[in-house]
DNA sequence: TAATTTATTATACACTTGTATAGACAGTTG
DNA sequence: CAACTGTCTATACAAGTGTATAATAAATTA
């Protein structure tokens, strides 16, 4: 162990200085003031992708991480991002395709319990809304991501509602033959309310909870026109 | 062009090498005529506005650009930006209004173009199409910043949704009566109509035109039922 | 125990960004 | 003419970014 601790001038102050004072090492005692030299506990890419979804808030896009603020964040030195990931944009596409099924299980379990009489519409936005203004913001960020990014963020995106459309579609012909109806082009209407949805969920999102509430109904009538309109235009084809 | 060439000691090269070189004494402009004492801007907002709009793509949000960029892009020094905006967010602001007036400009002339026997669904939804292939970008645009930046990005998207839905409802009602008929909440189809159109031609955004036009008729249908449903209701009611 | 591997680190570099300061130029006005 | 004023530029700086390199400590293995 011979470190014969040459002596360096630094012209790269603000790297040690600030990001040192940056990583209040948990469980510090007084005689280990400075743990940070070597090896630390493991991190994991989860505590990694949390440490993201931090920063993350209704105003800030994967897009706009940073390798070294992630990294930062997570209490970790810049290059050890490399590790878990390649990639910020790696990062970001884990985090949505991350959000998706985690949302979906939710939502799939929430309606297991719904019962039939009640609507489709209904519970699907009652649901939706839960998941707005829980914490986690899962929803809020695939909301988000559909529109700005790279085309592998979108597709992605894009990817996390066609399961989405296709749980509803499901849903939807059961319930629809349990009410002896049919409905036109099933995979269209399911397509329609998951968009629609999406959509007056993104507008919903910054409101205070009157507005949102408003927004819900607003949304569930919108949602029967589909239906009603579906059911209509099956009928008038026969 | 006289100037006594001091001699300077360059200690933060890359700025006047390569700023120096992307600018090459922009063509004065007679265009504005701000009665302003002073010198004449030699470039006006709308060139920079221009140079901003180049600069973004379809993976590219307003968010995102930076204020030495855009001066870059439009052949000024960073600071003289200060001159025209306030912010790179002043300019992205006024980037969507520009956005939204001029699409209501150019879909109001083609609504009002577009015959009774057409229908609202087709009509709109045609001219919307033809906006999304158009090269400057500006449905593009409004579809993208709707759901990241600032409150203050989304509200202006927001309001010029709003626009969209207030003339969409006008035509329908008229549209409507002059067909006898009469629909539900008038106002919720509006609405429904534009979040739908706008959500689908976001996700046709980048595919190919043959993708493209099947996403079209696609929405001309999910707008159909929601046209049919209002009716029905509407219908139930009495 | 000693060697090797692996995860993490500090340091450095070249680059970008926003902005502060001061000076240069072109019009307007006295 | 000179003085003023508003616009633009060059330069500089502090801070931030992604990444390359080499060092170090813990875990694993021989």
């Amino acid at each position: 162990m011979n470190s014969p601790k040459t002596i360096v001038v630094k012209t790269d102050l603000s790297e040690s200085e600030i990001e040192s004072v940056a990583t209040p090492n948990p469980s510090q005692s007084d005689t280990v003031v400075r743990a940070a030299v070597g090896r630390r506990a493991s991190i994991s890419k989860d505590e990694l992708l949390d440490a993201a979804m931090n920063l993350l808030g209704p105003h800030r896009s994967v897009a706009s991480l940073g390798l070294r603020e992630v990294a930062r964040a997570a209490g970790i030195a810049p290059n050890s991002f490399y590790r878990h990931f390649r990639d910020v944009d790696e990062l970001a596409i884990t985090l949505i395709n991350r959000a998706g099924s985690e949302l979906r299980q939710i939502i799939g379990e929430a309606r297991q319990r719904a019962s039939v009489e009640r609507s489709v519409a209904q519970s699907s936005m009652e649901v939706f809304m839960k998941q707005l203004q829980a914490e986690h913001g899962y929803l809020q960020l695939l909301m988000r991501e559909g529109k700005v990014g790279s085309p592998e963020f979108k597709q992605a995106v894009e990817q996390q509602l066609c399961f989405f459309e296709n749980e509803l579609q499901g849903d939807l012909v059961r319930l629809e033959l349990l009410q002896g109806n049919q409905i036109e082009a099933p995979e269209l209407v399911a397509k329609a309310i998951t968009r629609l949805v999406f959509a007056m969920g993104a507008s919903a999102m910054e409101q205070d909870k009157k507005n949102q509430s408003e927004i819900l109904q607003q949304t569930v009538r919108m949602i029967q026109m589909i239906i009603v309109g579906a059911r209509h235009i099956n009928k008038a084809k026969k």
